[in-house]
DNA sequence: GCAGTTTGACCACAA
DNA sequence: GTTGTGGTCAAACTG
């Protein structure tokens, strides 16, 4: 259904990777005209997978996605979108169109995979030395 | 001081 | 009727 759209995350990789190549290093957050916030972590083992709940921040959108990714493999990202969005996008041209969904969702996976992940392409810093 | 993110606790539903 | 899992909310912490 439109409702629920679940995407692998190759795609997501590979826009990143071609993000990262036009921006010369880290992606910015691709606006896809749509606010996420973040509303919740849980690890779901009866599928070994962390997931993350996300919310459309506007106001009156029932709009939420979910973040699915395996502890031991947390490039393995599936999302979830869960409802539609009950109002238009306002930073971007892209529509809720089925033909446009994808680019849509896309967007929307640049955002998680730095919201869930981090961006992996830059790693963190190491740790501090132990207070030892 | 503010905004955003993270983590824990609580509630509801299903088996 | 009880137990377990999933989902959501709210408070606290970090940047």
């Amino acid at each position: 259904m439109n409702t629920d759209t679940e995407i692998s995350e190759e795609n997501i990789i590979d826009r990143e990777e071609q993000e990262m190549g036009r921006r010369g290093h880290r992606f910015v957050l691709p606006e896809d005209g749509y606010e996420w916030k973040k509303y919740g972590q849980k690890f779901i083992k009866n599928i070994g997978k962390f997931r993350s709940y996300f919310k459309c921040q506007r106001a009156n959108c029932t709009a939420k996605k979910r973040a699915e990714w395996s502890s031991s493999e947390p490039t393995n990202l599936r999302i979830v979108y869960d409802g539609v969005h009950t109002h238009d996008s306002s930073t971007s041209t892209i529509t809720s169109s089925s033909n446009n969904n994808g680019n849509n969702n896309i967007a929307n996976q640049f955002n998680l995979l730095t919201q869930v992940l981090g961006d992996q392409s830059t790693p963190p810093p190491p740790p501090p030395p132990p207070p030892n």
